[in-house]
RNA sequence: UCCGGAAUAGCUCAGUCGGUAGAGCGGGUGGCUGUUAACCACUAGGUCGGGGGUUCGAGUCCCUCUUCCGGAGCCA
């Protein structure tokens, strides 16, 4: 929908244009909406739709001082509208109100706003419609801003006319808590809440953060394809398709196509969707995620290492710029992101080791996964409901006491340990070579460890990044395929790389949904996707 | 796949020792001119997940299946 400042100038245009071009029947087969008054227009014919549809009388369609607005347009220049009449185009989010007066809570997508519609303000027609409105109907209202401080958002409209233009019976989320099965059921309704809408617009400024550092650090986005021929990293489970008269996979990672761009642009990047099929079920898992790799041609661990903790830094300060009140509703402890600051401890995967076994002898260690200590419902409001709800226990006295290994890879346990150790994200490299993809180049200096990096993100939450240092020697590479039982063939044109003027390089790849379930401070992963994939939910 | 837990009104839940089913919210009706998950009164709403068993009697005990939730492994 297109938003305009300031008075009306071009012709308005219908809004139902499909059913308005003269396709009668259509247009009277739907639910004529009910339209209580007509506001005083002279210029009332133009724009006229041959049809009886709302859209002619709509108070937008008629040339008056009233023009369409959002609640962020007028809450950012209230000023300017103060005393103004203007029109909203939204859903009822909630109402209360007496025989006398009404409360509106509309919701435009831009913002909740409570409108009043009092009984000497309106006709009586107006105030009954108002009254009989139920949850999430579609409504236009026309009304006088005014500034109030029992508003939250410090306004408030004084409703002059009412027009409902769609009817809503029995919305199943009511404004109170509800399970996470009942609401992932009802997904694409839940979106509505303003708990997920707060969280969606997160995720916006997130993914648009990323682009726009990597886009201002000369990095080209490449668009890495989502058929693959084969497996790009050969450990995980892959989702397998009919692809014509043979077998696709879905991606699981771009990875292997950036190194290939990286070669003809130097600084590259892709965004987009990745498959994997593991039967994992956690708060951190999803079958369908999304990922940014970076990928530099001579670039090194170091540097990767550097560019991670720069662009991780970049993505929180934009997100505290614009959302610091939204995270604070989201009950997210704010001042902890504020400590999101270059330098990120970096520590080899062998320190780490000995970090979280001294721990774990100590009885120092924090085994309580992030967001642990909040349940997962939700009320059409704010979670201040959910802050109240009695805490999940989760403390794990029984837990056996499994000590790190410095030749295994870490558990969840241990990586949530450790990442409660430090108050930012913690980088850990050089793992050992054995539990790494085989296009990781080991370290020269000890060939028992790979050129890699994990960055684990603070409070629990874990790896939201992997990378590496690519292996850029043919023979290396080629011993690497054959040791992870690869075939040679599928990736020939990945060794090609190596045979047309191979450089050292390195990127890694970012998890966008648990990098906002950090951010956000959510227990778990499925709330930062519009429509979460599991292993057991493909609908809606 | 493995280990735990759960399933009762549209939703969130309670239901004691095995004795004929409860609340709040939501819906409906009425009341209230500044409400903030509004409030007050009245009202409708149930094959207690499916199947089997024990018992005079099962929401409650046992077996089994299904679904969901949490966790492990794997990973971003």
């Amino acid at each position: 929908m297109s938003t305009r400042k300031g008075p009306t100038t071009r012709p308005p245009r219908c809004l139902n244009a499909p059913s308005c071009s003269n396709t009668a029947a259509a247009s009277r087969s739907r639910a004529m909406p009910r339209r209580t008054r007509r506001p005083k227009s002279s210029t009332g014919s133009r724009n006229r739709c041959p049809e009886r549809c709302f859209e002619r009388s709509s108070p937008a369609m008629d040339e008056s001082t009233t023009a369409y607005h959002t609640i962020a347009e007028v809450g950012r220049d209230l000023d300017r509208f103060e005393g103004k009449e203007v029109e909203l185009r939204g859903w009822l989010y909630n109402k209360r109100g007496s025989g006398k007066i009404q409360f509106l809570q509309v919701r435009d997508g831009t913002g909740t706003l409570q409108v009043i519609l009092s009984r000497s303000d309106v006709d009586e027609e107006t105030f009954n419609l108002a009254r009989g409105l139920s949850q999430e109907s579609s409504i236009i209202v026309r009304g006088l801003v005014a500034r109030d401080t029992r508003s939250a958002l410090g306004f408030e409209l004084h409703g002059k006319s009412l027009i409902q233009v769609g009817t809503s019976e029995d919305y199943p989320i009511s404004p109170k808590p509800h399970g996470v099965a009942f609401l992932m059921d009802r997904r694409h309704l839940w979106l509505r809440s303003t708990r997920q809408h707060t969280i969606l617009r997160v995720r916006h400024t997130i993914i648009k953060a990323i682009r726009d550092y990597f886009d201002s650090h000369d990095f080209v986005l490449i668009d890495a394809p989502i058929f693959t021929p084969n497996a790009c990293e050969g450990t995980s489970t892959l989702f397998e398709v009919p692809y014509f008269d043979e077998k696709a996979y879905l991606t699981q990672s771009g990875q292997l196509y950036m190194e290939a761009a990286a070669m003809a642009h130097g600084k590259v990047y892709c965004l987009g969707p990745t498959f994997r099929a593991e039967k994992s079920k956690t708060r951190r898992h999803l079958t369908e995620f999304w990922m940014c790799e970076p990928e530099v041609a001579y670039l090194d661990l170091d540097g990767d290492m550097d560019l991670a903790e720069d662009c991780l830094c970049y993505v929180v300060e934009t997100v505290l710029e614009k959302h610091a009140a939204d995270l604070e509703r989201l009950g997210r402890d704010v001042e902890a992101l504020r400590r999101i600051k270059k330098p990120f401890p970096r520590l080899s995967h062998r320190e780490a080791v000995d970090l979280i076994n001294r721990a774990i002898d100590d009885g120092t260690a924090d085994r309580r996964s992030a967001g642990a200590e909040r349940t997962t419902t939700e009320s059409i409001e704010d979670d201040a409901a959910q802050l109240h709800k009695p805490t999940t226990k989760t403390d794990e006295e029984t837990s056996p006491k499994k000590r790190a290994r410095y030749d295994d890879d870490f558990g969840g346990d241990e990586e949530t340990i450790l990442s409660r150790m430090f108050d930012r994200p913690v980088m850990v490299h050089r793992y050992p070579h054995q539990v790494k993809a085989f296009y990781m180049k080991r370290d020269p200096d000890d060939p028992r460890v790979a050129l890699c990096v994990d960055v684990l993100a603070p409070e629990g939450y874990g790896e939201i990044i992997g990378g590496a240092q690519r292996e850029d020697d043919l023979e290396k590479l080629l011993e690497r395929i054959d040791a992870h039982e690869l075939s040679r063939e599928s990736l020939g044109w990945f060794t090609d790389l190596r045979r047309y003027g191979s450089v050292p390089h390195a990127g890694f790849g970012l998890g966008i949904e648990r990098t906002v379930a950090w951010i956000c401070g959510l227990h778990h992963v499925r709330e930062t996707i519009p429509f979460a994939r599991t292993m057991d939910r493909l609908k809606p």
